[in-house]
DNA sequence: ACCGTATCTGCATCGAGTGCATTTTTGCAA
DNA sequence: TTGCAAAAATGCACTCGATGCAGATACGGT
């Protein structure tokens, strides 16, 4: 049973984002001010910070959703299962999960990610939340085979190398003709780097 | 022939070095002002910005030099040589080259890192630089062999198992209760945990 | 000693973020 | 409906990081 209290509430965070990305998409990140987004969402200046914690935390507000995919599919894991079995399940179910990110919000946060430092700071740091997350469920996962040292090794080596391929894939001035699919390979291969030398 | 200037340039520099660390392992980080280094080092407040563009760029002054470290490494390539090899080599060389890890400004670097997150921002991006950049020079290494893609996702693996492993290391003071007194020793075994794998 | 230039400095200003006291809104019971 | 306590919103003052600008100062070469 959802509140009036709770429905109003989520409503004006719904309302901040969405006036955020409109100014972050016209007048750029750093031109648009948080007094600017609270004044196109008819809120105070300060109320603001009630909502989030900082200008750069309302890019990033289910930042926990994707943690959760991975560490379900994690969970599931079967006996027969490798640890590199379940961070590739993980990743796939991931993708699944973000729903190739349609978004207006993920589409200005890609671009924010690459122009503006502190936004890049802060998606980093989440990431690297994620992978501290992620290897402490994978050594829960397999009690006495892998170590907390060891799964910071593999985890890191995964994501490490698939947004290492992310990062290069946008590097480059590409034509997305059928970028998605070539992308999907791509990924694919970087994985397969990543994995092979663990895989017994 | 260094001038004047810019020996003095050098001094009121490393002034602005020393006080702030001396500062921050005092006070702590965020209570320590800019305007309080700068007094510290009998400096206006606003030159302060002169020699450092922000607070946390002062803790990252030789950012690049272990960059070189790796980019000679993988200059100096033979041609039976692997990736694989090459960054081994190269991260092997840069534990070796750390050595200078023991100054007083790594030792509060390494502390701040863990514990404030505008500096971990600063650092994961000086990472993620380090990383696009040694992939540019391994795809300079091998012409027509590696691609920008697979060579970000390779370097990402790497530098990914490393830094996972390190981090690892560092969540748990408890377990080994030695090992936490030297970073360095630290890297180097979370180095060898992470890069067993590649070995043959 | 002189002058052009690099550097330093004070000052005014902006924007992010916080603490606090006050007011408004909501949930719930009488 | 009214009364009341909790939650949320608001205004205000303030700190701090950072920038722009103009004037003062120090340096290097002549």
């Amino acid at each position: 049973m959802t509140s009036l209290r709770e429905r109003k509430k989520e409503r004006t965070r719904q309302a901040l984002i969405d006036a955020a990305v409109e100014l972050f998409q016209r007048r750029g990140y750093d031109k648009t001010t948080v007094a600017d987004i609270a004044a196109a969402a008819d809120i105070a200046t300060r109320t603001f910070f009630g909502y989030f914690a900082s200008k750069e935390e309302l890019l990033f507000p289910e930042s926990d959703e994707r943690v959760r995919a991975a560490v379900k599919a994690i969970e599931e894991r079967k006996p027969e299962d490798t640890p590199a079995d379940l961070l590739l399940r993980a990743l796939h179910d991931v993708g699944e999960a973000s729903g190739e990110m349609v978004s207006p919000l993920a589409a200005v946060r890609v671009q924010l990610i690459q122009t503006v430092p502190a936004v890049r700071g802060r998606a980093l740091q989440l990431q690297l939340d994620a992978q501290r997350e992620i290897a402490g469920h994978l050594v829960a996962a397999f009690p006495g085979e892998l170590d907390r040292v060891t799964a910071g090794a593999l985890v890191g080596a995964f994501i490490g190398a698939v947004s290492g391929a992310l990062q290069a894939l946008m590097d480059n001035p590409t034509t997305n003709a059928n970028a998605n699919a070539n992308a999907r390979a791509d990924l694919r291969e970087a994985t397969a780097i990543a994995l092979r030398p663990w895989r017994r």
